[in-house]
RNA sequence: GGAGCUGUAGUUAAGUUGGUUAUAACGCCGGCCUGUCACGCCGGAGGCCGCCGGUUCGAGUCCGGUCAGCUCCGCCA
C-alpha cells in the first residue's frame, strides 16, 4: 500500500450526494447506509482504529475507519487532521454496550465506513473551532468565516433567521406588504451622520444612505399602502459601542388610519410572537406602560430594567435645609436603598464611586443603616428628623445601604440610574431567565439642544405632537407632549415609534419650532411638505433594533454576535481589511481629491 | 475628542523586588496504540514578550509615546 499525502487523496465528490445531516443519525437509521459530509471535529487515531467525530452544520456523528471494514480507507484516514473536509458513505450501527456517549445527540450510534473521499485538507484553524474556548475578538472577527463554524454562532445565526421568519410569517398574515425602499438616498439634517456616496454622473453631488427608511415608509403612505414593512438596514455614521455598529437591522413597519394604541397593539403582539416562535417564552399582553418622566424618576433612565428593584427616590425635599451643604443647595438629591447591603466593603463603594464620576459625578455619599446607629461619613450632618424621613421614604432597615446623589437633575438621573444596574449586576439581583417587556410614553416633543442652542425633536422631526398639545409648538415648546412610544425589553430599548404628522401645516410649523428655517426645509423636505397636501391619511409606526433584540433573546452581551460580519469598534473590517484608500483614478472619476493625503 | 482594561509560543494564560537558558496547558510535528469520544503513552519543534524610544550594568517587568482589540463618556433625531 503507497503512502499518499493528504493532497494526493482530495476527490471531487463525483456523483455522491449527502443522504442525512450529522444530527440525524439515530436508532431510526439502524442498519441503513448513509452519505455524510461535513468537517473533521475531532480525530482519535488509535492506529488500528479510528473515529471521527464529523461535523455539519446541525451536529456531530462519530464515524469509525476500521480495518475490518475498508483496509485501504483506514490507511488513508490517517491523514485526516481537524478541519479536512470529508464524505463517508457507511452503515449506521449501534454502539457496543458501554461505549455510547451521552452528552452526543448521535451518541447511541456511530457510522461504519465503507467508503469515503477527502474533499479537502485544511490549514490548521489559528484557534480551535470550539465553542468552550475563549479566543480574542480580534482573531475571531480576522477569521470569522472559522468562527462561524462554531456552535454559538451558527446558533445565533439560526436565531436571527428564525425571528426574522417569524416576523414576515406574523405581518403577513396582518396583511402588511413587504416594500423595499432606496439605499441609495437623500442626506437630511437632524438625526445622526451620514455615510455619504459619491455620484459620479453629478461630480460634487452625494447620496446618503439611509439612518433609517422613515420618510420613504410615510411616502408608503401616502402612496395608499396602507401597511407596510421592511427588515432593512440602516447607517449612522456614528461611534460604536456593545450594542451599536455603523450598519444595523431594523424591522420598520408603518400603518395608515391609525392611532398609538393600534400601532403598539400590532407592536407587542408580533414582539410576544417572535419570542414564542425563537425562545419559546411566553409574554402576557398587553405589555405594562410607563410614561416617561415616571421612568426617569424612578429608574434614572428612559429605558428602565424593570426586572429588579432599586428604584430610586426622590429625597430632594427632605434635605432641603439640611446641614449638610451639598445636599440642600443641589437642585436634586436622589436615593437607592440596597436592603442588606451593609456587607459592601469600603473599598467596593471606592469603586462604585470610580464608577459614577463617568457620568459627571464629583463623589458617592452612602449611609450604613446598623442597629444602633448610622454609619456614614454624612451621618454627623443629619438631623432626627431628617433621619425619620429618610427612614419613612425609603423603608430603611438595620442592614441596609443607601447611596445618594446630589446636584444637577440629569445629572443626578443618570448618574443613580446607571449605578443600579451596576448594584444589580453585582450583586446578581438580575433573574436572568426573565423578559420584561415595558412601553415608555408621554415623551416630551422636544428637548433643548445645548450645543445648538435650540429645541431638537425628541424622536424625530416628523412625530406628531398630541391633539391638545399642538398651540405649545410656539408658546411653550418644552411642554409640549409628543405621541411617541418607546419599547424596552429588559433595560434596552428594542424599538420606537409615533404617529406621525400628516398635514403639510403642522409640518411646517413643527420645522419652525426646530429653527429649520423656510428655505432649508423647502430644499431638504419640500417633497414631504408637498406629498403631504395630496391627501395624506393619518398614519404611524414603529421600527425595532432587530439585532438589540436579537442580543436579549441569545442572551449575548454584544451585537457583533448576533451579525455575521460585524465592524470593530473603530469601524473596520479585519477580515476584508475595509476601509481601504481607492486609486486616484476611481477618486478622480467621482470628482474627489483627498486633502493632506499621506504617503503610505 | 476623552477615560479605562488588555496585548508573552498557533491558542489560552502564568511570569515574584528589574537579574542566569521566559513557564504551563492545549494545539502542531514524528512514533506507538482495535473502542475512543476534549482518547492515551513516548519524543520533538515552536518566542521581535504588539511596535518605537527612554531609564538602567541589566527591561517581558519601570517611564514616555504609538498601534490594535474591547468597555465606557461625548456622539447615536
Amino acid at each position: 500500500m503507497s503512502e499518499l499525502t493528504a493532497e494526493q487523496l482530495i476527490q471531487s465528490p463525483g456523483d455522491w450526494q449527502r443522504s442525512h445531516h450529522c444530527a440525524q443519525t439515530d436508532l431510526a437509521l439502524l442498519g441503513q447506509d448513509v452519505c455524510l459530509m461535513g468537517w473533521v471535529q475531532y480525530r482519535r487515531d488509535h492506529g488500528g482504529l479510528i473515529f471521527i467525530d464529523l461535523r455539519d452544520r446541525e451536529g456531530l456523528t462519530q464515524v469509525v475507519f476500521s480495518p475490518d471494514h475498508n483496509l485501504q480507507a483506514h490507511q488513508e484516514a490517517h491523514v485526516l487532521r481537524p478541519e479536512y473536509v470529508l464524505a463517508v458513505k457507511g452503515t449506521v450501527r449501534e454502539r457496543p454496550e458501554g461505549m455510547r456517549n451521552p452528552n452526543l445527540k448521535t451518541g447511541q450510534i456511530e457510522v461504519v465506513v465503507k467508503d469515503w473521499k477527502l474533499l479537502n485538507t485544511a490549514k490548521t484553524p489559528p484557534f480551535p473551532i470550539e465553542d468552550r474556548i475563549d479566543v480574542s475578538d480580534h482573531l475571531r472577527l480576522k477569521y470569522r468565516y472559522l468562527d462561524l463554524r462554531r456552535k454559538g454562532m451558527t446558533r445565533n445565526l439560526r436565531l436571527r433567521h428564525e425571528a426574522v421568519q417569524s416576523v414576515r410569517n406574523f405581518l403577513n398574515a396582518e396583511g402588511f406588504l413587504e416594500v423595499e425602499t432606496p439605499v441609495l438616498t437623500k442626506s437630511t439634517p437632524e438625526g445622526a451622520r451620514d455615510f455619504l456616496v459619491p455620484s459620479r454622473q453629478h461630480p460634487g453631488h452625494f447620496f446618503a444612505l439611509p439612518q433609517s427608511p422613515q420618510l420613504f415608509k410615510q411616502l408608503l403612505m401616502l402612496g395608499g399602502q396602507e401597511k407596510y414593512y421592511q427588515i432593512v438596514r440602516c447607517f449612522r455614521d456614528e461611534d460604536l459601542r456593545a450594542d451599536r455598529q455603523p450598519e444595523f437591522t431594523q424591522i420598520d413597519l408603518e400603518m395608515a388610519f391609525v392611532q398609538e394604541e393600534q400601532v403598539m397593539r400590532l407592536a407587542e403582539d408580533m414582539i410576544k410572537n417572535v419570542i414564542a416562535d425563537t425562545v419559546n417564552q411566553e409574554l402576557n399582553t398587553p405589555f405594562p406602560r410607563m410614561s416617561y418622566s415616571q421612568a426617569l424618576d424612578t429608574y434614572g433612565l428612559d429605558r428602565p430594567d424593570t426586572r429588579f428593584g432599586l428604584l430610586l427616590h426622590d429625597v430632594t425635599d427632605i434635605v432641603k435645609d439640611s446641614a449638610f451643604k451639598l445636599f440642600a443647595s443641589a437642585e436634586m438629591v436622589k436615593a437607592i436603598r440596597v436592603a442588606q447591603g451593609g456587607h459592601i466593603s469600603r473599598r467596593e463603594i471606592d469603586d462604585l464611586t470610580e464608577y459614577v464620576k463617568i457620568f459627571g459625578a464629583r463623589g458617592l455619599a452612602w449611609i450604613k443603616i446598623k442597629e444602633d446607629q448610622w454609619h456614614s461619613p454624612i451621618a454627623k450632618f443629619l438631623g432626627e428628623e431628617e433621619k425619620q424621613q429618610l427612614v419613612r421614604e425609603l423603608g430603611l432597615e438595620a442592614g441596609d445601604i443607601v447611596f445618594f446623589q446630589a446636584g444637577g437633575a440629569d445629572m443626578v438621573r443618570t448618574t443613580l440610574g446607571n449605578l443600579r444596574l451596576k448594584l444589580a449586576e453585582k450583586l446578581d439581583l438580575i433573574p436572568e431567565d426573565r423578559l420584561d417587556p415595558v412601553w415608555i410614553t408621554d415623551f416630551p416633543l422636544f428637548e433643548w439642544d445645548q450645543e445648538e442652542k435650540r429645541w431638537a425633536a425628541c424622536h424625530h422631526p416628523f412625530t406628531s405632537p398630541r391633539d391638545d398639545d399642538r398651540d405649545l409648538l410656539e408658546s411653550a415648546p418644552e411642554r409640549a407632549r409628543a405621541r411617541a412610544y418607546d419599547l424596552v425589553l429588559n433595560g434596552c430599548e428594542i424599538g420606537g415609534g409615533s404617529i406621525r404628522i400628516h398635514t403639510p401645516e403642522l409640518q411646517s410649523r413643527m420645522f419652525q419650532a426646530l429653527g429649520i428655517s423656510r428655505e432649508e426645509a423647502e430644499s431638504k423636505f419640500g417633497f414631504l411638505i408637498e406629498a403631504l397636501k395630496y391627501g395624506s391619511p393619518p398614519h404611524g409606526g414603529i421600527a425595532f433594533g432587530l439585532d438589540r433584540l436579537l442580543m436579549i433573546l441569545g442572551r449575548t452581551d454584544s451585537i457583533r454576535e448576533v451579525i455575521a460580519f460585524p465592524k470593530t469598534q473603530k469601524g473596520t473590517c479585519l477580515l476584508t481589511d475595509a476601509p481601504t484608500p481607492v486609486p486616484s483614478k476611481q477618486l478622480a472619476e467621482l470628482g474627489l481629491r483627498v486633502r493632506d493625503e499621506q504617503p503610505r
